[in-house]
DNA sequence: GTGATCGTGTGACGCGCGTCACAGGCCGCG
DNA sequence: CGCGGCCTGTGACGCGCGTCACACGATCAC
């Protein structure tokens, strides 16, 4: 981690209310700093209530159970915000944090965060959007672990990110890069070893084939099939 | 569900930081009414964006897998809220709410609401506190679906019971009413059956008695044991 | 009373998937 | 070049627990 000079505080959805005189003062008052891919920004153990702003970069919310699996709750990319919770409740940490890529970040103290709120009430909204969001993905998240076995967990994922991969004309859709497979077996919470051998099942049945570059689906159709059919049953 | 007339808003925490004054006038523009235990107040597929304070009684939480297993998210008694979320974002509501007892509700619609966050900041920090609380225990049970086994989370949803318990002189802890095997089958997502076995097993252990109008755990020590040597390992 | 409904208790079956173990491919580094 | 580290692939084992089936008691309606 090092620390760098303050550029302006842009991108920032949840401070899109602000005018940019606010916006400035804002960002001198942040402690602005730079995280190599990997390194921790927020360990689930200390004590600190910064709340942070993601400026380039992203980075990755997991809490590690004690035998060391590691469960991966969220990825926030630039213009989001984390470590709210314990800014808000006072609260120590629930999760650690670690930077993905390269990442800058910029920081304020609890105190600092929550004076904006209350003097910015289409601020205070916004973070309330936010936090209804991340309850609406929590739940999503409980019933998918209550219902679903663990490979249909996995079918849900690459569905996922279905969503947000480009298609081809043909109505392929080309997830770059490859997803690792210990990537996807955090966010669904089973073994890497599962996820590779529903990655094979998917490809022996030409649902997804493996490219140098690309993890293509070709039959995205088929593919929520197998997920619907057993949400339904 | 009947209609009744407006009494008046107090024991709201969310609602605190309000004059007396502006409290009433907010019950006036209340919807007041009253259901019978096991009635649907929010059904989830229904598109209102109503945000309800619960005044005597209290509700649950749930979203049913479309195979029609139960599965409970959050119980929430008198002076508590719900319905925020979709007054939040105006997204369809992501659960259904049901009364468990014989329960009355005041409902505001989302533009009040939204309004009184808007002009009360006092107000809107306590809703993201709130909200913040939902979503920490959330993560606690994705991590619990996770890592713990099935007869663990009953232990683990039995060790939560004794917080709220009556302790006796002994230390034992009274949990009372009896909770209903298939309830707390529905909060840590497993069957009635399995309830019934990891209850046994446990007076055959003589870590909970069952008496006539309470569950008794003898030795919480004991059960707190059985939940974090696995949560450890 | 009788029947219905609800909560509980328990045995047997079986399969999903986590765990362990090992092998091969690819990459960067000295 | 060879070595070590990361990612992937696959076989075998085994047990946790969901599912089905059935029985018993308690309560309530009538």
């Amino acid at each position: 981690m090092t620390e760098v000079a303050t550029p302006a505080l842009v991108g920032i959805p949840l401070l899109d209310s602000l005018t940019s005189d606010e916006r400035d003062a804002l960002a001198r008052a942040c402690r602005w700093k730079k995280y190599a891919g990997g390194e921790q920004i927020i360990d689930r153990s200390s004590d600190s209530r910064d709340v942070f702003f993601v400026i380039t970069g992203a980075v990755r919310v997991v809490i590690y159970s004690l035998s060391g699996r590691e469960i991966a709750l969220d990825d926030i990319s630039a213009g989001g915000v984390f470590g709210e919770l314990a800014a808000l409740d006072g609260s120590p940490r629930s999760a650690s944090v670690m930077a993905i890529g390269d990442t800058t970040v910029a920081s304020l103290t609890a105190e600092q965060f929550l004076r904006v709120l209350r003097d910015h009430p289409d601020v205070a909204l916004a973070l309330m959007r936010r936090l209804a969001r991340v309850i609406r993905v929590s739940g999503a998240r409980i019933l998918d672990l209550s219902t679903l076995g663990a490979n249909n967990r996995v079918h849900a994922d690459l569905l996922a990110l279905c969503r947000t991969a480009k298609r081809t004309p043909e109505g392929h859709a080309r997830i770059r890069p490859i997803p690792v497979h210990s990537d996807i077996a955090a966010r669904v919470s089973t073994t890497r070893e599962t996820v590779a051998r529903v990655l094979n099942d998917l490809s022996r049945q030409k649902i997804v084939r493996r490219d140098a570059d690309a993890l293509v689906v070709l039959d995205v159709e088929r593919l929520r099939d197998l997920v619907e059919e057993v949400r339904g049953e």
